[in-house]
DNA sequence: AGCAGCCTAGACAGACCTGTCTGGTACGGT
DNA sequence: ACCGTACCAGACAGGTCTGTCTAGGCTGCT
């Protein structure tokens, strides 16, 4: 009955390398030996902590959500609106960054086809939080229909992150900032 | 110095296997000795037609954008205008079938980080075809921006795919029609 | 002092992977 | 009749994968 205290620095260890390794280069590619060995662990103290590699990939999903919601936490703004744009802006700059390899959560899920895998539903728990933001902030800033508009703001987050890892990382950004503009009631000058 | 005939049965049914099991389950988990197996070849038949996995990957995503572009060719409409449209409808109805699995280029990129891979180039070449389609139909259509609008249907496009793969896949068709209908600068009632 | 909990090092089993090789069948052109 | 080509069946090698197991070290609490 071990206490598995999720602080332990060996467990912390683990789940960074695993967080940068399965980001950059994806989940099935990368192999466990090559994560302990990155991380200075033995094998025995990595499935102590984490019982099958799935489970490490759930707590790579529920880490990098974690990280995304601190990232938006820190976003000063004056207000829903200029929040909402904060948070495309800084996606924008993300994706234009040269270890920028796509969304996370999308390149996760593409290895996952089950959609009743915790790994899935881990995934399904990050898009329903940040769909929530965007219905929230809409809402907070006077938009008619929250949610119709949130969909629409989902599909320009998902399309941003494919566009920076497929397309020109630079090309978007332009694009995306009158898009939400237009998308918020505001006409863009041109286009 | 085989001939290697492309139009061969037995390549035919490894390579309609392949596109199959890739498209479903995804490239790294699905085996050579399982597509073999299905698609009823031997193993030197497949390595006579493929000299490495990462071969059939390539002629898989190829195998895509062939058919991708049969069914925009198949597509009638009155118009480039009507075309764009109807290019997305097509889209929308897809990706609400039950086996929807995502956009195949998307999920194929997430397996290969690499953006000098033969595979990323393919999947490159597609994208680069569906661009320029859109930016034709755009210039034809008289948008004032084609370039650009073309980046901002591209959005929409990989969007699309990502909602109907990871959240309800009904969804999103509305409101790309509107999204669509408004890119073209023919605001849609409401919204 | 003694014990529990967390840790390291690494062998090991069993499955699965890609790719090669042997051996044999069938067809089609010359 | 002969030969090249395409095909089938399946063994095999060598590597990698996940997950288990043995054996022992270190720390801190009691």
């Amino acid at each position: 009955m071990p206490a598995n205290n999720p602080k332990s620095p060996a467990r912390s260890r683990v789940l960074d390398t695993a967080t940068r390794l399965f980001y950059a280069e994806g989940v099935h590619t990368v192999g466990i030996d090559r994560i302990i060995a990155e991380a200075g662990v033995a094998k025995a103290t990595f499935y102590h902590h984490f019982p099958a590699k799935d489970t490490l990939v759930k707590a790579y999903i529920e880490e990098q959500t974690r990280q995304q919601q601190a990232a938006v936490d820190e976003l000063t703004a004056d207000g829903p609106r200029e929040k909402l744009l904060a948070v495309f802006d800084r996606m924008g700059q993300i994706g234009a960054l040269a270890d920028f390899r796509g969304c996370p959560f999308i390149n996760a899920a593409a290895e996952y086809p089950d959609p009743a895998h915790p790994v899935r539903q881990a995934i399904e728990e990050y898009r329903s939080w940040f769909r929530t933001l965007m219905r929230d902030l809409l809402t907070d800033a006077g938009d008619a229909d929250p949610v119709r508009t949130a969909d629409l703001l989902m599909l320009i987050r998902d399309g941003l992150a494919v566009a920076c890892d497929l397309d020109d990382p630079a090309a978007p950004r332009p694009v995306v900032r009158d898009a939400v503009l237009r998308v918020l009631g505001e006409a863009p000058a041109g286009v």
